[in-house]
DNA sequence: CCACGATCCTGCTAGC
DNA sequence: TGCTAGCAGGATCGTG
């Protein structure tokens, strides 16, 4: 599931492979799911002749920047994004090719088709309701913010704060328990019962593993690639995350799993205890 | 406004 | 061994 260091490794290495300065000569939707806006036809119109001019990223979101207007596409939970020679096989649940100027196809592949692409109109209307509410990167929530957002959803798990793309943008269900793991806090402690200090230890936990994670390019638990098809390495790093019943690297507990705000949940029972 | 459950989708796997 | 029910989860929508 590719969150913020996933997104950023492959907008990365999409550039380092030269997808900068290239042009879009032709587009095939070959699932008309995987394109949320405009309709495939007029999708495939605009987007032909484009130039890309930049590859950026906000929150869990890829931006392609085509001129004045941009190309959002945001992964989901299987979907990949990569640069491919067009001889190369076409892989199954491969949903939108972009021919380009240089010959070779950047690729998307969705198994589980929650991902795709949205044209973002000129004048901003009809972007994805989402990315005009994101909230601030991680680097950049502050300890007003993080307060604030506690206050807000007081009664709330502070998992649930965390995965709430509006409070801060680009955290998933993975780096969401290994923040808390690394900050001590469990995941089901309501947002309004942190101390002062709780607080800045999962504000700054977020942005260490982030680091950490992006350092090792990404986590590949199932699905992810980066934009050069390659996996992360970050998964041998994971200290909670789909390892219940191992042992806790800080504490040596067997590290326990339950659902929190709808989501499974990993957390060491010592080291994050319930209670106060 | 806030909290939470259902929903989408397909592949994997635990369990019988 | 083979089948199936249940699980995986990011974001949205509806309900209370």
């Amino acid at each position: 599931m590719p969150e913020l260091p996933e997104v950023e490794t492959v907008r990365r290495t999409l550039l380092e492979g030269g997808l900068g300065g290239l042009a879009i000569r032709d587009v095939q939707v070959r699932h008309p799911g995987a394109v949320h806006w405009p309709e495939p036809q007029r999708f495939a119109q605009e987007l032909r002749g484009s130039r890309i001019d930049g590859v950026e990223r906000r929150g869990k979101f890829l931006l392609l920047r085509l001129g004045d207007r941009t190309l959002a596409c945001h992964l989901r939970m299987t979907g990949r994004l990569w640069l491919s020679d067009a001889e190369a096989e076409l892989p199954s649940h491969t949903h939108v090719v972009l021919a380009l100027s240089d010959g070779r196809e950047l690729r998307f592949r969705d198994v589980r088709r929650f991902g795709g692409f949205t044209l973002l109109e000129r004048d901003g209307s009809m972007a994805p309701p989402l990315l005009g509410r994101l909230g601030p990167e991680p680097e950049d929530l502050g300890e007003d913010a993080f307060t604030e957002g506690c206050r807000r959803h007081a009664r709330s798990p502070i998992k649930a704060l965390l995965l709430d793309q509006s409070f801060v943008a680009g955290l998933g269900n993975i780096y969401a328990d290994e923040a808390l793991h690394r900050a001590r806090v469990h995941p089901r402690r309501t947002c309004g019962s942190l101390s002062k200090q709780e607080r800045r230890a999962v504000r700054l936990s977020l942005r260490a593993v982030l680091r950490d994670a992006l350092g090792h390019r990404g986590t590949t638990f199932l699905d992810f690639r980066d934009g050069a098809g390659e996996p992360g390495a970050f998964q041998a790093f994971l200290r909670v995350y789909g390892r219940a019943g191992l042992p806790c690297p800080r504490c040596g507990t067997p590290v326990a799993k339950s659902r929190v705000a709808g989501r499974g949940t990993h957390f060491c029972p010592r080291c994050q205890p319930e209670g106060e």
